[in-house]
DNA sequence: CGGTATCCGCCCAGATACTG
DNA sequence: CAGTATCTGGGCGGATACCG
């Protein structure tokens, strides 16, 4: 669970069926921005040092340090140091990490599959809306 | 970095390859905590009403509201209204939100599956940590 | 019941500066 | 090169109050 997860206030815990909240809990780890692009890169790439990272992703320094971090704490990314002058990090997959591509891969196919589709149906929408308040 | 290009301090658009862009632009926006949820919910019980569905997620009114209109304008839940008294709203999915079902079913199924795996992963980082910030 | 409007705290994430 | 530390503001999301 990230930082930025409501630990609950007044509301029930997240969800009734314990599976939507596993669920909501994976998500929200691994299922925000930079995560997801880094490990996309990384499965296109296979290893990449931080600079290459945050080159390809257009990411800061601060958000790509900490969602490595992240990744490699929950198994995800492994990350190795080359001690030379200057200093060398690579990235890469783990098992974990790598078993992880394919549901994102999934995820990717419907998203690219399917975004005209939410364009339209966008478009749609919003002429509607317009339509209703411009009755004139 | 391409010659021409500006170095610019404001960051690149968000990634390199095109299609980490859309991927990132839906996962954006069908990615977060409560779509998610919203989705899954509606999946398993083909029609909710407003309280219903927030009876079981424990999502404020304000966040439900939000969430099921921005689902509504993506084309990824309908809404129908019945003018009775009182009010009935039903929010179920379209075809095209049966058809994101899968792409989520295998993501929640790798997280269902992995889960205990990230967790000892992390058990295993933070010991590491632990043990490195107390070398006495 | 099914929302909308408003206020507000808190976290996220970018910018900047500095270190090994 | 590969980070860490600090400041800051913008936005997300909860709480509350109020309408149809």
């Amino acid at each position: 669970m990230r930082p930025g997860y409501t630990e609950e206030t007044t509301l029930a815990p997240a969800a009734q069926c314990p599976d939507c909240k596993r669920i909501n809990e994976v998500l929200s780890r691994v299922g925000d921005r930079w995560s997801v692009l880094i490990v996309v890169s990384l499965s296109q790439y296979g290893k990449l040092r931080f600079n290459e990272l945050k080159r390809n992703l257009g990411i800061s320094q601060r958000m790509l340090s900490l969602t490595l971090r992240e990744l490699e704490r929950d198994g995800l990314v492994s990350r190795t140091y080359f001690p030379t002058i200057p200093p060398k990090v690579e990235y890469a997959l783990t098992p974990l990490g790598e078993s992880f591509k394919e549901p994102v891969k999934q995820l990717a196919l419907w998203a690219l599959g399917n975004l005209s589709e939410i364009d339209n149906a966008r478009r749609h929408y919003d002429d509607a809306q317009q339509a209703a308040s411009e009755p004139a």
